[in-house]
DNA sequence: ATCATTTTAGAACTTGTATTCTAAAATAGG
DNA sequence: CCTATTTTAGAATACAAGTTCTAAAATGAT
């Protein structure tokens, strides 16, 4: 038949999620994407079609190889609020926490709320955290200030992507999150205690 | 002696900030900015040398004649924790509202931290908004805990100014920063019964 | 081993966009 | 009322970047 591929895709949209992630959709220039990719343009172009192309099959494995990964492992159905600080503890460790912040919070602000390349992975993002959040919370808290909390957890979280990308302490914002959930954990305490 | 200027110079960085605010600053084409500010590109460069000195002067037209005022208006020396609320509910009403977010916290996405022409103002912008916090939080309830919820909330802040790009509702956001604030009212009373 | 088909390589091209340039219009002072 | 100087206008230019194209290399099936 036909030559095969000698690449690895998933290897090759990491490297492209990263580039993307440094420098954003727009500043992501062929060349860059080339060099962080080891693929020159023609490959690119055969492969994904155009810069769109292969960008959102990079936010597409971004989301589906890392974020629901991380939102499986951290607030799954057998997660509790020590599993799911961990998810905002890892956003601060590696591989996140080389100063480029989130493919998906950085898209959020380069892309907007219009309808785009961005969009399917952006809310796609917004949901699995917010429902993962939000019924992890349910289990934990109550039903009755679930929803609150849920919603000022989402915020810290993207609040902390955002301000990774500022050189903002991370040892300062580590410290703001486990104060958080101190909070939390004793509202637990105080909800398994009224049953 | 010589021709006056017959724009408004502010009414024009107001404009461009808003044309920055919605596209980014690579996004925001000349033409774009032209539109916005009703000025053809001859009188921009002369008047801001490029499109960098246009945006400089934007961002910190921004910050001085902006974030200053309401960092001053709602945390400043005489303020309280009411009054810091309405900082965080005046960025989910007009002139904010539009979904297109702030024009310090977007940059912070699209420059990140490395030097260039948004450092300035994002480095004064974080200083100011968390500084404000600090204090104001430190006058409320008391140094012991002021640092910690002032990271908190400086992230809530970056937070709602991010997902304000997103879609996300507006009136959940608010209830989340109602729920925050409700908890540091609480915690006033209990450091004013402290003492 | 040969061939059909695809990938790879890199040059060529096209388009979009920031910037510069040239000339005309406007204004405040002499 | 001139005139020097600046702003304004828009065409011209230069450059960067995305995309296309052409040809060679590679590979699996027949």
């Amino acid at each position: 038949m036909a030559r095969t591929r000698s690449f690895d895709r998933d290897a090759v949209l990491a490297a492209a999620g990263n580039a993307f992630r440094q420098h954003g959709y727009r500043d992501a220039s062929i060349a860059e994407l080339e060099r962080a990719t080891g693929l020159v343009s023609g490959s690119i172009y055969n492969a994904f079609g155009d810069k769109a192309g292969l960008f959102r099959a990079a936010l597409e494995h971004y989301v589906h190889g890392f974020v629901r990964q991380r939102i499986a492992a951290f607030a799954g159905a057998d997660a509790g609020l020590e599993e799911l600080e961990q998810l905002f503890v890892s956003v601060l460790e590696p591989p996140l926490s080389d100063g480029y912040g989130c493919l998906v919070n950085n898209s959020i602000i380069e892309f907007g709320n219009a309808p785009g390349i961005a969009s399917d992975g952006i809310n796609e993002t917004l949901a699995l955290v917010r429902q993962g959040i939000a019924s992890l919370l349910t289990r934990e808290i109550g039903a009755a200030a679930a929803e609150l909390e849920a919603m000022q957890l989402v915020l810290l979280y993207h609040g902390v992507l955002t301000l990774s990308r500022s050189g903002t302490s991370l040892e300062a914002m580590r410290s703001a999150v486990g104060a958080t959930f101190d909070r939390l954990l004793a509202a637990r305490s105080r909800h398994n205690n009224k049953q």
